[in-house]
DNA sequence: TCAAGTTGTCTATGATACTAGACAACTTGA
DNA sequence: TCAAGTTGTCTAGTATCATAGACAACTTGA
């Protein structure tokens, strides 16, 4: 009871709950980063670490941080809305969500279909593919990773055209196709493998959303089929009723 | 704990307490006037009386209420402040608080100058007095009553001009005195008596403020001499230094 | 691979908060 | 004078709050 006057009604872990909420809000500790360790903070706020404890457990019961044994304890970042649309758009979601989209090409190589991938694209199996492998940010935050598939025949060089223009929009209005939308979309869970845990800054056996998707052209023609991978904890899916 | 939720971290007295200081705030519990019983505001809280108990004892601590054995507990009046001054008008000081100040006379009567009034006042012993009794107020609540002594040969009358003007300095006024000051002022303190008790609404027991004061005209002469009985839960003297 | 640092969990102790019931002391009004 | 209502005080039990220490489980970086 250091900090407090003896008869002030309100728990010590309380205080120190409202003061660490505050320095969330007001910026100190950032989304993302890692908060003092519990020892620490009993320090500055003259508590026990158990005090703390009790403090850290209010705020990721409201979700504001999340505690990761061995590691820390983190600012949860407010997830991204993430809206399941006809017209679904990576850099225009996260534009209206008030965030600067960024894209990064990892890779870009060339395979054959398989009869699954041949199946989606509405080619024949063992055409020629383009693979795009892509991470996007939201801000500086890596919010997902994607593998993109795009027939060869249609899209030459689709590759090195993403890496300039970093937008699979841009790409496709290269190519002289003003306009598409998303003709299906599957979402599942797995957690995330080494590699993606590497590509979107997460640790491992957290869980990845998986979203398997094919947009098409107006006609109804498939364009390309992608697989995405999105740290479950940025973002939130929003599927629109109606 | 059926008012909070169950890990709010805020001590159930303290919303009890801060629940009735918002009701005195508001005027929903008016000054001077009686609380709900202990036991009520325990019902309309859900909440055991010790805990009501705890609530008021923090009020009281602050002075915001006042608990009353065998009667109730009493929204505290906010202190008069008092300034005791060379000029001290009791209409002037309650004005300037940012109250209406009012005059009842009492009494008025005639009896002969004690040793020790007549040494006050300047005159000889046995002299005729005119002794006004009156109880002042500020807005409607009686703060004290004072019983006043002046020479009957210089202020023939005065309790009836008294009762007209009730206000000592429009009463000196009237005898053609425009200003005056204050001689001395002595100031003790005593229990108050029945009969004060019944002008002042006053419990029985309770502390009154015993000023003995002395006011003069600008040569210095005695005018009249007071003794009031201050309702020491209602005002603060305030003595300038300086 | 290892040491340092971090969170998770356990036991233990004392203080405080809240509830519950009972009775004393006192005031008020009939 | 008395009954009803009020505040004051006491004992008792349960739950929460806060502290303290120890160790396990895990992550990180050298």
């Amino acid at each position: 009871m250091s900090i407090q006057d003896a008869a002030s009604g309100v728990a010590l872990w309380r205080l120190v709950a409202d003061g660490i909420e505050r320095g969330i809000a007001d910026g100190r500790f950032a989304a993302g980063e890692k908060l003092p360790a519990e020892m620490e903070i009993a320090g500055t706020y003259r508590v026990n670490r158990h005090t703390v404890r009790r403090a850290l457990a209010a705020l990721a019961e409201r979700g504001l941080v999340r505690a990761e044994r061995g590691s820390g304890t983190y600012v949860e970042t407010q997830r991204l809305a993430y809206p399941l649309r006809s017209r679904t758009r990576f850099s225009e979601i996260v534009d209206a969500g008030g965030h600067e989209p960024r894209g990064q090409l990892i890779d870009a190589s060339v395979e054959t279909a398989s009869r699954e991938l041949a199946r989606q694209l509405g080619i024949r199996t063992g055409a020629v593919l383009i693979r795009i492998e892509a991470l996007r940010f939201a801000d500086r935050v890596p919010i997902c990773v994607g593998t993109t598939w795009l027939a060869a025949e249609r899209f030459p060089d689709a590759g090195q055209i993403y890496e300039r223009v970093r937008s699979m929009t841009r790409l496709l209005a290269h190519y002289g196709i003003r306009d598409y939308r998303r003709a299906s979309t599957r979402v599942t869970a797995a957690i995330v493998d080494a590699t993606d845990a590497a590509r979107l800054d997460l640790s491992l056996g957290r869980p990845v959303l998986v979203v398997d998707s094919t947009d098409v052209d107006v006609d109804g023609k498939p364009l390309l089929t992608t697989r995405a991978r999105f740290a479950a904890e940025r973002i939130e899916f929003v599927v629109e009723n109606g």
